[in-house]
DNA sequence: CTCGGCCATTGACCTGGATCAATGTGCGGG
DNA sequence: CCCGCACATTGATCCAGGTCAATGGCCGAG
């Protein structure tokens, strides 16, 4: 998955440069070393800005597969600090792998850009969940993009899911606060959409329904 | 400004590629031409997504200087729509240019990918303007953004700046609706951080009392 | 098994910003 | 110069979601 749209000699021979790290839930991911590239193999993380004391805002999930490069270089630091929400294991590839073979296949450096590209789009989509969004449009967008990555469907269509970060994670994340998020799932369970078997994981009984309170074409 | 931070001799070779276009006032800003990068030359232009009839977010405006790169490529289209808000002159740059200087000269694909990231680092922080700040940082943080990109020093220190976009416009894009916009700008006057000569142009009084409404450390 | 702490849920009430409804106001066209 | 229209401001009221305050439930340590 980390190289997914390369060409498998260049997947090969960046392969050789990997190493791989481990990180406990509830610790940062260090993202600082100069173009380092960190690949999530398993595990989610959230990345975060903390805004003053008691705000922060949660710009987006990260899931298996999800490719994080260096943040803005040159000293100017990266805005989002990303911490594991679960245990992560992480592939990360040196900068001097993505010189040495950007060199010799060209589509790792377009593929690159293409990942920062499409991240952009993403954050842009999320800009507008945060601000134009109600609460049930809000749960149901981030219930559907969770399930999506991590979910797995059963034999008799519904999906279910791990919902591995606190209430108050989803609250900084759509921009609401826990009990709104409580409230709106409860409601969810209520109307039929969703099944909490516990409050960490969750069953989707009906896509069609939880669609319809998404507003994005997709 | 297209070139920042390039060898002059790559940027002398992009320029011998470059095309400029005119956009009215209003008209969008076609971004569909596979792998072409423009740069807004001068101009304010607003990159939008509309949710449904009545819901649009502006993700954010764009300014002199501005590179506007391709969305995602391949047949899955930009979500956002970029329209001029004033008349535009682009600077386009053809994806053959890209390709063919950026095989001679490596910082041209570095530059590429340092303006898709930063470009994400900046709609990250927007997601937590809209996401967790109150009308009034939401103001003063879009006041301060808009003057430093486009604000002339007057000798006594205050600040002068044309406000060519709607109301509605600066509403969309921090999530918030033209009356409340409306209002929390007489507040600003009234407090003396701000005079506004006509809707259209501004003046920050105090730049520092506007400032102290921005959570960023910046 | 029991205790304590943290997280989630639920309820009662409050409020910042939305909505609805008039006025202002500036500008382009005749 | 006047008119008409689109944009902006202002006021009155409403409500989705926030805040405050219990209560419940799960899990890990002892």
């Amino acid at each position: 998955m980390v190289c997914r749209g390369l060409p498998s000699i260049a997947a090969r021979e960046l392969s050789l440069w990997a190493r791989s790290a481990v990180i406990d839930a509830g610790t940062e991911i260090p993202l600082s070393t100069r173009g380092e590239v960190l690949v999530i193999v398993s595990g989610i993380a959230r990345a975060e800005i903390q805004l003053d004391a008691d705000r922060r805002q949660i710009t987006r999930f990260r899931y298996a597969g999800d490719v994080l490069q260096p943040g803005v270089v040159n000293g100017i630091s990266e805005i989002c600090r990303t911490i594991a929400v679960t245990p992560c294991i992480l592939c990360r590839i040196p900068r001097e792998a993505i010189e040495d073979v950007g060199q010799r296949h060209p589509k790792v450096r377009e593929r690159q850009l293409l990942i920062a590209t499409s991240e952009a789009q993403s954050l842009a989509r999320h800009t507008a969940v945060v601000g134009r969004l109600t609460a049930m449009e809000r749960l149901a967008t981030f219930l559907l993009e969770l399930s999506t990555r991590t979910g797995r469907e059963r034999s008799d269509g519904a999906i279910t899911f791990r919902l591995p970060m606190t209430r108050e994670d989803i609250a900084d994340h759509l921009g609401l606060n826990v009990e709104t998020v409580s409230r709106n799932l409860t409601r969810m369970k209520k109307e039929g959409l969703l099944e909490l078997p516990k409050p960490s994981s969750g069953i989707i009984s009906s896509l069609h329904d939880l669609r319809a309170w998404v507003p994005f074409a997709d």
